[in-house]
Formats: structure tokens, C-alpha cells, sequence
DNA sequence: GATCCCCTAAACAGAA
DNA sequence: TTTCTGTTTAGGGGAT
């Protein structure tokens, strides 16, 4: 682009060479002779214009150049000088000798253009550009030049065409300003024309030579096209056919086959736009000048190095864009294939055929070949068959697709994500608006920039990013299943699958290309909801509750720890009584006790369930956490926060199953808020080995560590006297921080019917469960909670077992 | 069918 | 006055 105006310039100051002849004839020559072709290439490479429009000085340029400098460079250094410098002494006294030589030059001047066409086509014609500028790239002396005008080589002469005899009337009438100015005499005019035309004849013949390599390459993409097809076909033939084991092989070679014959195209491609690029060059700048092209091609032909960055700026672009259409296209074609290889489409190779020149596959050649046929209507006619020629059948601007219209009508401003079904979606929120513009009111008044919301933001970016995570994880494993997977049926049986559908490289292939670069959120929800591993699946339609059979709260805690995830993602009422969750609220926060607002918090950055319908939890959160006994509110300088009374809480569990032999059970003496408080003492044996063998699953999933053996007889272990009776109040004292038990009841009072033995039943076994722990991961978060929830067990245990 | 557990809804009161 | 917190009651559904 600057070359383009460096030539505005040039062609202004033509306009007014004879007010400011020196410069102007600087900004001419400069721009009309490029650095590799211009007799002064080393004085114009050096020559700059300065801030008030002037030339600097040259540092060794020539005298031409320098008159109009204070410092006059010597005459040694360029021969030129001595002539120039004595037609600027003499300039005053033989105007009329010069005009006498003005019309004597013109009259030579005519007489060599007549040689030269007399000798035309006698030389050779393909001279290349290095030795074009081998033979211009020193400045020609006095001698040479007269030389040079005298002896004309053949080859050289013959090279002057049609381009320098249309362009002759402009160069003649910059020679007469030449010759007004005295810059040059009229050999030196004659020899620069001479060579401009010589210039201008190279270039036309390089055009010639670029057209022709053009049109072999489109020959060869068309052959390379023709094959793919082909090939397509092929595939289709062999997917219709039903001998299933030869189409295995057979679709294996076509697809590299296919794989290969893109790869070409892709090169010849590349290839085709790099011609195209340096053909519509000229064009494209003509238009966008809005000069005309003809006049502009005289001017490129000869400036044409100085362009070799915007040539590179264009072809870069270009090629990146037809590396974008021939994504397109190679993933429209896959498309097609799994159509068929799925059987969604029972299509014949006509039909198949015909699809091949469908919209969804050709529209990315259609739209490239309408930008190509508007940049270079002249270079590719309209008849002509284009790019993988498709080109014909392009649709008008109007008559765009059915999906683009919808694409265009499907306005962001209508598509809210905190808005779907008449319902505010904003975390928590589940306010029903009407309308899209009800809810945006909604939006703006209660969702502001507040502290709420911004925690609220901020929870969703940790769900976010977990999510992100979480996706990774899985896509990878997902991977590995595949290639496991896919590699034990290679080893084992190549057989196919009976359904017809063949899992071949080619497939893999496939499924990997078009998988890749559509990563969207929809496939990933539909994965969190439907979990594989350890899958709460079972629970999620409807509140579901568990009993004391299923999973204790030791079960909670794993399964909350290990589908952490699913449940914060997906929207499942976890399969716990609220009383367990809001256990385990408490029990996982550092200081054992958290406050109303904190549970509300866990819950909602826990579960996504109870991110909505918000009033119904919280109120079964309240309701819950006054109606047990085993949550105790405290009050403290903060203000109320409610801890977990342990024994109470698995006192209560019991409580459920009365069913079978009542016996009265030792532990936890006081009275109940139930009438029956029975408990089994084969209950308690379930309870324990339900969580011992769940534990035992848990370890070994999430840790693969066999200790549980050890573990699982923890409660049989003989009791040692010798452990240390301390009686670890960890768990049944509540951190009181200086605050006062409002409800406390029984529970100060509490006789724990534990006797000794248990107490140290608890410290043992709760220290062998630490030392497990300590032992596999220090700081696992499950550690303190499934110590406690083993000791309240193996109490249960031990009373149960003391009972029978 | 009785009983129990859990959930949901609601009313109410006190505090912030 | 509104909102939050805490308590209590009532009723329904599921499990035993």
C-alpha cells in the first residue's frame, strides 16, 4: 500500500516537474524505476525525502540527482556527471541548440522503435529477471550508454513489444521534460527507454508464463478433484455392498487413498493461489485505486519489486482463507460419508453424487469462488470452471439458505442464559417473568452489582472451571476407553460390527475430525447428567430418600467426595436426608460449625439442585436443624452458628427401623423425642458392615489401596487394655468458642452408656483409621470423617455385639 | 394397616 | 417495614 502512494505522489509531481524540476525528477525516477532496475538504483536507494518535502542529501549519488543540493558530488563519481553539469552551465545560453536536439532525438527516437520492429521475433524470449537485473543494476556510463544506444543485441531489441509502443506517448513526453530540464541528453532518454520497454516486454512474458503454470495447476486440481470423487464413490459403493469383511479392507485403502488425494489437492491448491495472487495483483490495486488498470500494469511492471511485500501481505491472507474453505469442505465431505456409513441416508452413488454438489459442501467453494470471480473477473471468466469446479452453479447473494436466514433471525438479544421457560435462571433466583423484557427488569433491580451477586458470580466461575476441568478429565478417559477399547478388537477380531457399521481407522479418523472443533456445553451436560461411574443416577427422578440400609453417613461423605462434580453440575437432588447433609455441611467446615447462611451456602456451592426453588430447602433446612436434637446452635461473639452433636445424630439414625427383635440399646441412654426407640442389635451389625464394606469399596476405588483388610476387622479386634483410655470428646463436644448451648436438653447430661472398653474401642480404632489415612494421603479430606463415622459404627457395634 | 421417617408448606415470633 | 432466623405444626408420601 505505501508503494501505491508513493506512486500518487509520483504522479502528482509530474504534474508540476516544471516548478520544482529536480525534485520532481527525483520522485519520478524513483518511483518509475525500481531500486533492481533503474541505471541510479544506488542513488535513488539512498535518496529519502525529507520533512519539508525536499531530497536529503545524497550521501553518493549521482550529479542528476544532487544539482539541486548545496553539496554537488564530484564529477569522479559518476561518469553522468560531467554531461549534466555542463548542459546546467549552458542551460541559459543553448535552449535553442536544445530544441534543435529535442527534435533531432525525437526523430532517432522513431527510427529505433521502426528497428526494432523490423527485427522483432528474431531473438530469444524468455530472458529471466536475474539477468535483467545483472544487466541494469550498475550505473551505465557516458560510454556505454552511446554504447549501448549504437548496439543494440538483438535478443535485446526483440524484446520490445506492444506494452512499450502503448505506453510510448507518455514516456515521450516525460523524455521532452527531461530534455526541458536538462537532466539528461538524449542518449541516456533513449537508453532508458530502451530498457523501460525491455522491462515492460519481461514482465509481459513472466504474465504469460504465470497464466500457463495457472492453468496446468487447475488442470491438476481438477484431475485431483475428479479422483477424490472417485474415491468417494468408491467408499459408497463399498459401504452398500454387503460383504462386510472385504469392505473393512477395502474402505481402509480408499480412505488413505482419500487422505492422500486431499493432501494434494491442499498443495495444488496452495500452489494455485500463489499464481493467482501475483496475476490478480495489479488488478486488485487497480480497482481498489480506481485508476486504470492498464496504465497501472505499465507502472507495476516496472516498479514491480517494490510490491513484493504487499504480494506477500495478499497471498498470505488469500492462502490462510483457502485453508479456511478447504477445512470446510474436507469436513463437509466427512459429513457426507458418516451420513452414509451410519446409514441415515440410504443413498445411491447418483444420489451420493448429487450430494457432493450440495450446498453444505460446495457453499464454502461457491462463496470463494464469488469473491474470486468479483477480485479477478478478468483472469477467471465466468465460464470457466473454477476452483474444483463449482463455480457455475453458484446461488445469487439472495438467494441465501433457509439456515442462514435462521441463523440471522436467532439475535443474541432473544436468547438470554439467565432466562428459559418464563423463569429468572440466575443461581438461586427462579423468579418467573413473563417476558424477556420483564425479565431483564428483573435483571437489572435485583441482580445489580452487589455482594450477593458477586459471590454468586463467583461460585459460578469455580462451577465453570470445575466443570472445565471435570470435562477434560473425563474426555480424556473417554479417550483412553476408546483407544483401549478400539485397540483390543483390533487384536482380538478385525470381525465388524453386525449392525453393519465398521470400526476402521477411517472411522476413528472421522469421529476425531469432526469431534474436535465442535466443543460445545450441550454434549457435556448430557454427559454430567447421565454418569457412568459411580452413578447416583438411580436417585435422580424424585426426592428419593435413603434409609438406614442404604449408605450411612460415612456413605455420604464418600459419595459426596467422589461425584463432587456430577452433583455440583448436574441437577440432582442428592439422595440424603437434609439432616445428613447439613451433618456433613458442619463436620467439613474447619471449625466444625457453620452458620445458617453458611449451610445455605454449602448446599448451593455443593449441590446444583439447591440452586433453585431456594425458599423450599431453606425453609427444610431450618425446620430440619430445629427439629433434630442432634444440631445444636451456638451462640458466639459472631453470632449463631450450629454444630453437629454426633451421638445424638447417629442415635437418631436407628431410629428408623424398628422393625425385628427389639432390644433396648445401651448407647445413648436418655430419652427421645420417638416413642420407639428400639433399636436391633443385628442392625447395628448390618450398619457397621454396610459401611465397613463400603469403605472398603471406597478405599480400594478411589485410593487402590488393600488395607481395608485390616480395616474390616477393626471391629473384631481384641481389645487391648493397655491402649490408652483417653476418651477422644473430639466429636461429642461441640467447639463451644465462648458461646452459650441454647439447646442442649439432655445431651450435657448425657450419660454416654459407653463403657470403658468402647472408649478405648474408639480411640483404637479411630488411630488406626487416622494412621491409614496418614499413610495414603495426608490431607484426604474424607480422613476425619470416616474415622468419626467408623468410631460411631464400631461403637454401635461393639454395643450390639455386647448385647448379643 | 400402623408406624415411622422425611419432606414440604406454612404460621409465628424475635432479631437485625 | 422488610428480611432473616428459628420454632412449631400439619399433612403427605414412602418404607418397613
Amino acid at each position: 500500500m505505501s508503494s501505491v502512494n508513493t506512486f500518487n505522489v509520483c504522479s502528482v509531481q509530474i504534474g508540476h516537474i516544471g516548478d520544482v524540476p529536480f525534485e520532481s525528477a527525483v520522485g519520478w525516477s524513483k518511483n518509475h524505476f525500481s531500486a533492481a532496475t533503474s541505471p541510479w538504483s544506488t542513488a535513488i536507494r539512498h535518496s529519502r525525502y525529507c520533512d519539508d518535502g525536499t531530497m536529503d542529501q545524497d550521501v553518493d549519488g549521482d550529479g542528476a540527482i544532487n544539482l539541486s543540493t548545496s553539496q554537488r558530488p564530484s564529477a569522479a563519481t559518476t561518469p553522468n556527471d560531467s554531461v549534466h553539469n555542463e548542459d546546467a552551465e549552458q542551460a541559459a545560453s543553448l535552449e535553442k541548440v536544445l530544441k534543435e536536439q529535442q527534435q533531432h532525438q525525437q526523430l532517432e527516437l522513431e527510427r529505433s522503435w521502426e528497428q526494432e520492429r523490423d527485427v522483432k521475433g528474431n531473438g530469444s524470449s524468455s530472458p529471466n529477471s536475474d539477468h535483467r537485473v545483472q544487466d541494469h543494476s550498475s550505473p551505465p556510463s557516458t560510454d556505454s550508454q552511446k554504447s549501448l544506444s549504437a548496439t543494440v543485441p538483438p535478443a535485446t531489441q526483440s524484446q520490445t513489444a506492444g506494452p512499450h509502443i502503448m505506453s510510448s506517448t507518455s514516456n515521450l513526453h516525460h523524455m521532452q521534460q527531461l530534455l526541458q530540464q536538462h537532466v539528461l541528453n538524449p542518449t541516456q532518454l533513449q537508453t532508458l527507454m530502451k530498457q523501460h520497454s525491455l522491462l515492460q516486454q519481461q514482465q509481459h512474458q513472466q504474465h504469460q508464463l504465470a497464466e500457463l503454470g495457472k492453468k496446468q495447476i487447475e488442470q491438476t486440481m481438477q484431475q485431483l478433484q475428479e479422483q477424490l470423487q472417485l474415491n468417494l464413490i468408491q467408499q459408497t459403493h463399498i459401504l452398500q455392498s454387503t460383504d462386510k469383511k472385504k469392505a473393512s479392507g477395502s474402505l481402509q485403502q480408499l480412505a488413505l487413498q482419500q487422505q492422500q488425494l486431499i493432501q494434494q489437492l491442499q498443495l495444488m491448491q496452495r500452489q494455485y493461489v500463489v499464481h493467482q495472487g501475483m496475476g490478480m495483483q495489479p488488478l486488485m490495486l487497480a480497482q481498489g485505486q480506481g485508476m486504470n488498470p492498464k496504465t497501472l500494469e505499465d507502472v507495476f511492471s516496472d516498479c514491480h519489486v517494490e510490491y513484493n511485500p504487499l504480494v506477500d501481505f495478499i497471498l498470505k491472507i488469500t492462502d490462510h482463507f483457502y485453508s479456511i474453505k478447504v477445512y470446510f469442505q474436507q469436513k463437509s465431505l466427512l459429513k457426507l460419508i458418516m451420513k452414509i456409513a451410519n446409514r441415515q441416508e440410504d443413498w445411491t452413488v447418483g444420489e451420493f453424487q448429487q450430494g457432493l454438489n450440495s450446498r453444505e459442501v460446495l457453499s464454502p467453494w461457491k462463496e470463494l469462488n464469488e469473491q474470486h470471480l468479483t477480485n479477478s473477473k478478468s483472469e477467471l471468466n465466468d465460464g470457466s470452471p473454477g476452483l474444483l469446479g463449482v463455480a457455475t452453479n453458484r446461488p445469487s447473494r439472495d438467494e441465501a439458505p433457509l439456515e442462514d436466514k435462521l441463523e440471522r433471525t436467532t439475535t443474541p438479544d432473544r436468547v438470554h442464559h439467565l432466562y428459559g421457560h418464563g423463569v429468572c435462571k440466575w443461581p438461586g433466583c427462579e423468579i418467573i417473568c413473563e417476558d424477556l423484557q420483564a425479565f431483564i427488569k428483573h435483571l437489572n433491580t435485583e441482580h445489580t452489582l452487589d455482594d450477593r451477586s458477586t459471590a454468586q458470580a463467583r461460585v459460578q466461575m469455580q462451577v465453570v472451571s470445575q466443570l472445565e476441568l471435570q470435562l477434560q478429565k473425563e474426555r480424556d478417559r473417554l479417550q483412553a476407553m476408546m483407544h483401549h477399547l478400539h485397540l483390543s478388537k483390533q487384536l482380538s477380531s478385525p470381525e465388524p460390527h453386525k449392525d453393519g457399521s465398521v470400526v476402521t481407522p477411517t472411522k476413528m479418523a472421522v469421529n476425531t475430525s469432526l469431534s474436535q472443533p465442535s466443543v460445545s456445553i450441550g454434549p457435556m451436560v448430557s454427559a454430567v447428567r447421565s454418569p457412568v461411574l459411580h452413578s447416583p443416577a438411580a436417585n435422580v427422578a424424585g426426592p428419593i430418600r435413603r434409609r438406614l440400609n442404604d449408605k450411612s453417613a460415612l456413605s455420604l461423605a464418600g459419595e459426596i467426595q467422589r461425584n463432587r462434580e456430577f452433583y455440583k453440575n448436574a441437577d440432582v437432588r442428592p439422595p440424603f436426608t437434609y439432616a445428613s447433609l447439613i451433618r456433613q455441611s458442619i463436620i467439613e467446615s474447619p471449625d466444625k460449625q457453620l452458620t445458617l447462611n453458611e449451610i445455605y451456602n454449602w448446599f448451593q456451592n455443593t449441590f446444583c439442585y439447591f440452586r433453585r426453588n431456594a425458599a423450599t430447602w431453606k425453609n427444610a433446612v431450618r425446620h430440619n436443624l430445629s427439629l433434630h436434637k442432634c444440631f445444636m446452635r451456638v451462640e458466639n461473639v459472631k453470632g449463631a452458628v450450629w454444630t453437629v452433636d454426633e451421638v445424638e445424630f447417629y442415635k437418631r439414625r436407628p431410629q428408623r427401623c424398628s422393625s425385628g427383635p427389639l432390644t433396648q440399646p445401651v448407647v445413648g441412654g436418655a430419652t427421645s423425642k420417638s416413642p420407639t426407640l428400639n433399636h436391633s442389635p443385628t442392625l447395628y451389625g448390618d450398619h457397621l458392615s454396610a459401611n465397613v464394606q463400603f469403605m472398603q469399596a471406597s478405599l480400594m476405588d478411589d485410593n487402590n489401596l488393600s488395607f481395608i483388610t485390616g480395616a474390616s476387622s477393626l471391629p473384631s479386634r481384641p481389645r487391648d487394655s493397655s491402649e490408652s483410655p483417653v476418651h477422644d470428646t473430639h466429636m461429642r463436644s461441640p467447639p463451644m468458642n465462648g458461646g452459650l448451648h441454647i439447646k442442649q436438653e439432655s445431651m450435657m447430661n448425657q450419660e454416654h452408656h459407653v463403657t470403658r472398653e468402647q472408649e478405648q474401642m474408639h480411640h483404637i480404632i479411630k488411630r488406626e483409621i487416622h494412621s491409614e489415612y496418614d499413610e495414603i494421603e495426608p490431607e484426604h479430606p474424607q480422613r476425619d470423617t470416616m474415622a468419626e463415622d467408623l468410631t460411631i459404627a464400631s461403637e454401635h457395634n461393639d454395643t450390639s455385639v455386647l448385647d448379643a
